[in-house]
DNA sequence: ACTACCCGCGAAACCGCTTTCACGGAGTCT
DNA sequence: AGACTCCGTGAAAGCGGTTTCGCGGGTAGT
């Protein structure tokens, strides 16, 4: 059976007796044509069942109605209940404003592969990244005047909009915590540094501790990346040169739940000796035993933050980087 | 600065000395291009840095090389790694072969709503269908001659291909093993029944029991919805009313760990009191203490199927259903 | 050598919508 | 009353490809 054949602009001009120019006017929300005629129109739309082809429509004016989400990573970032959250997020705030979320997972290494391509090809009105390895390609796009968003902070000072969580703020409040909770040694494991949410996680640890008046120790600052068994296996070699740490600060709950799980193997009682904190709030952070205390951060907000900045742009609008704040949630661990 | 203007194939055709339709020729494979004429025409493209433009492309062929991954849900699914592990093989495959992937994230009620619309109106060329919570639409848009491709069983007998794990069979096996290992009263957390996944987990449990010879009691069938909190609230009402419970067989992980964690809150050894099988191999199952023991399901396969089955479909190939097995992945818990 | 056929290729129509341009009529100004 | 603007509107020219159609020349058949 052949599809029943959509309406086009002829017919529906026909039908309401008026010009196709005028239909595309009605149906584009140009004020300027009569509410009469206005009315007829809309009326034959709605009669005949009429919806614009979107593609034509891309064509003819430029605008293509999508926004690329570009990850630069393979699966393992995708599988990731983060990323998913925050590109739901977005979908969602995109879809609202009639704008589809076309996906890309893959490396964004260099600025002349698929993706880049893709990009420059006008077939995205812009695009928002994700977990940005380097800032080469979004650097390289620029220049093509591609409205786009970063989630994340960008490696270089680019005036790109771009939108976070408060990863120094986070991780600063994370860290006082344990001070404040009387912890005396307290180390941390960061997540791959090659990210920037990784060094301002960093930052916030170290500005805690300075406020102390020490200085951080060689060998408390750990090197993670993220993964759970980084966590493990820092956590074990934390306790071999520093039997006495007494507090963790991970970078995101992963690694927090791998440093409680090798003490508790070790014989350490968390958090009477060594006290635990995370970070994000993921859904880990409820299950390990005792549960973490963690820095929360919004996902979702940061979706839809990163959404609407996107909207904004393309109406033109001036925007501003939006940082998310985050919420200590005092659990078990610390 | 302007974007440099693309070339067209106005100026391809004038550089090789050949005409437009020549090049589209070359460009679609069309093999009767005679070999010099499509040598000239792909070094033009070449020097000149030709690059398609899809959109006009789409409106011309009527295919737009666009494949849209519907998940009928909201936020809540996504923020499952499950899917968003699902839709990354997906959209790897598709990429692979020239076609971009559409995400829609949004509950896919009625037959008559934005998805729906938006799938009828011809912007892409296919769907993949996550979590369908109901038939209908998939149904009505059949009429429509749109391939489609849903991941997971559908709910009745339609014949629109599919791909699923196996599970019935990962269900039987993780309750046979519970019994095999010695288990006299095992209970099961479902999944949100309302999916045909966790019925037919539901199945292989029932089939396991029942070969013992046993009917399963009033109870012990807890209908979960794949969340960890219902994990811990069944667990805790099944200890309540089954004291004497000794395994417990989770359609997913999350509500495994739910399980673990509220059996030794209640002062239970897993696995030597009460054993536990979850169901996925999420990364959360090497997270407890003990680990999991869990049916996995390879679940990039499960993606890179379901976009297989659909790139077959726009071929105009054949396609059957695809079962993916699953492993009985022995840890800690059972 | 003459007609019939096939094949590679270009001209031109077309996909469905957007947007420019110019026109006719109403309203304004002198 | 005549000249001038302003405004709503339709005709038509694209947007950048794809595809049908038919032409001209080469091959084959008789």
């Amino acid at each position: 059976m052949v599809p029943a054949p959509r309406p086009t602009y002829t017919v529906i001009a026909k039908a309401a007796g008026v010009s196709e120019a005028t239909v595309s006017r009605v149906l584009n929300g140009d004020e300027s044509v009569h509410p009469d005629r206005a009315k007829r129109v809309l009326e034959a739309v709605q009669k005949l069942g009429y919806r614009k082809n979107r593609v034509a429509s891309a064509l003819a004016s430029g605008r293509s109605g999508l926004i690329a989400v570009v990850i630069d990573d393979d699966l393992s970032v995708f599988s990731d209940p983060f990323w998913g959250t925050v590109t739901s997020g977005v979908s969602r705030v995109l879809s609202e404003n009639g704008i589809h979320t076309v996906l890309m997972v893959s490396p964004v290494g260099s600025v002349d592969g698929g993706v880049a391509h893709y990009l420059k090809s006008g077939e995205v009105d812009g695009a928002i990244f994700f977990v940005l390895h380097s800032d080469a390609l979004v650097n390289n796009l620029k220049k093509t005047g591609l409205p786009m968003v970063i989630a994340g902070t960008p490696h270089s000072s680019l005036d790109i909009p771009f939108v976070d969580t408060d990863n120094f703020g986070g991780a600063y409040a994370g860290t006082k915590h344990l001070i404040n909770q009387g912890c005396q040694k307290v180390a941390i494991i960061t997540g791959d540094i090659g990210t920037t949410a990784a060094k301002q996680r960093l930052d916030g640890y170290l500005q805690a501790f300075r406020e102390t008046g020490k200085v951080p120790a060689k060998g408390l600052i750990c090197e993670g990346d993220y993964s759970l068994g980084s966590g493990m296996e820092h956590t074990m070699s934390l306790l071999e040169k520093h039997p006495d740490v007494d507090g963790i600060f991970a970078s995101n709950d992963l690694m927090a739940a791998g440093a409680v799980t090798v003490l508790q193997d070790m014989g350490k009682k968390v958090p009477e000796d060594v006290k635990v904190v995370g970070f994000d709030d993921a859904l880990i952070a409820q299950t390990t035993r005792p549960a973490l205390t963690t820095v929360r951060q919004d996902v979702v907000a940061l979706g839809e933050a990163a959404a609407s900045l996107m909207i904004a742009q393309l109406n033109g609008e001036d925007v501003q980087p939006i940082i998310t704040t985050t919420e200590l949630i005092i659990r078990g661990s610390a």
